[in-house]
DNA sequence: TCTTGTGTTGACCAGTCGGTACAGATTGCG
DNA sequence: CGCAATCTGTACCGACTGGTCAACACAAGA
């Protein structure tokens, strides 16, 4: 009878009982993975980011990671699941996180300035100006496959529900105005972030952004 | 003594003398080229205009034109070239002629408004979903050398200057209130743009485009 | 020790990339 | 008729593209 890994890479055999592997190991398995997979999607996901799907290459891949050629494919279906995954990643490590986030913030009208605020400090922290992978990936929309497309609008639908909810939170405790249209205005902040994204990338500078982000604020008053 | 063409292509000796030539031969000289240098920039505009630089194939060029490799490369001098050429003839025929044609435009709230109503019906009416080719290449700015960077941040600039100048104008006659601060608003107002324009190609339908550019109109009530 | 199943590795594939070289066509001029 | 000058078309370049493949390393189980 066979004693095989549950799982394959996560897992090693110890005193007979297949437990976490916790890298106590010298020699992997030979059913195991010499990297993780999460590893290797987070690297990828960074090139993808920095340059855009198309000008990235199988190469750059490999060089960013130290993976060879033939465990990447071995690993992963090529460039498209890679490009999936990493998308799939940057959604729910920064987009989703960040919700999360804000969602616990009591103010709805603080909780739209840290966003905005966050964005344009991000946009000018980061010395490679990747901008949201999201929004890059949102301009070449039509290049992608549906299952591409529908990661993009579903996070941009999801996002246009978060500000919309917190307008109406907002107009409920009188913190704004009820002449603000919750959904139109939502909208508006999303373009507003998408221009913050991409002006970011090094056409505006410091003063600009802020200047947009401050307008924001200015459409929920 | 030599009597040859003094520019080339635009000329043709008629009657001893050279004149433009008006497509009226048959034959074409050896020195003329079989193409009209601005058609080729045109196709070749539209094709990166639609898949972006990166994408971009010298021969998705040929095949759009219909030149062969060999003249296309006579007459430019490689891909980076002809992309300078097609941003600069976008440049200068989208940007700087729609400007233009409102700054002929009386009132200045509705200069703005025209503005933007054009961006989002534009968005809706092209098929192919391109978008704007100064917005697309600002998001891959740092991929571009100064050259190109230079174009779309001047372009953004004069942009930006236009909002600010129609939002003074519409100070000075009472139409928009003295609480919107010109400079802020108008890079507010260009986010709003750059916004529609990613999203309008795919991730944002009609209604919620248009909601945005009602909310641009709101930034400057 | 031999089998089994896995991951690793580098060579390799056909196709495409941006760009070049050069023969051939054409036509005014001497 | 050459000659000069220019554009055209094709073949070709090395480099790179995304992707495949089979030999190999390895350790558990028998």
């Amino acid at each position: 009878m066979k004693t095989f890994p549950p799982t394959g890479a996560e897992t090693v055999c110890e005193d007979g009982v297949w437990v976490r592997n916790e890298s106590r190991e010298k020699h992997a398995m030979p059913w195991e993975k010499t990297f993780e997979e999460s590893d290797v999607i987070e690297q990828a996901m960074l090139v993808f980011w920095e340059k855009g799907y198309a000008a990235t290459s199988i190469s750059d891949i490999t060089a960013a990671t130290g993976i060879k050629r033939g465990s990447l494919y071995n690993a992963f279906d090529g460039k498209d699941d890679l490009f999936m995954r990493s998308l799939l990643k940057y959604d729910s490590e920064q987009r989703k996180r960040q919700l999360l986030q804000l969602d616990a913030v009591n103010d709805p009208r603080e909780a739209i300035a840290m966003f905005f605020d966050y964005c344009v400090k991000d946009s000018l922290n980061d010395p490679d100006k990747k901008g949201c992978l999201l929004v890059n990936t949102a301009l070449d929309y039509s290049l992608h496959d549906d299952e591409v497309q529908k990661v993009v609008s579903d996070a941009m639908k999801e996002l246009t529900t978060f500000f919309e909810k917190q307008i109406k939170r907002g107009q409920e405790n009188g913190d704004i105005p009820g002449s603000v249209e919750p959904r139109p205005t939502a909208r508006a902040l999303i373009a507003l972030l998408a221009g913050i994204r991409v002006m970011g990338r090094g056409t505006f500078g410091k003063t600009a952004l802020h200047q947009i982000a401050d307008q924001a604020k200015r459409l929920i008053s």
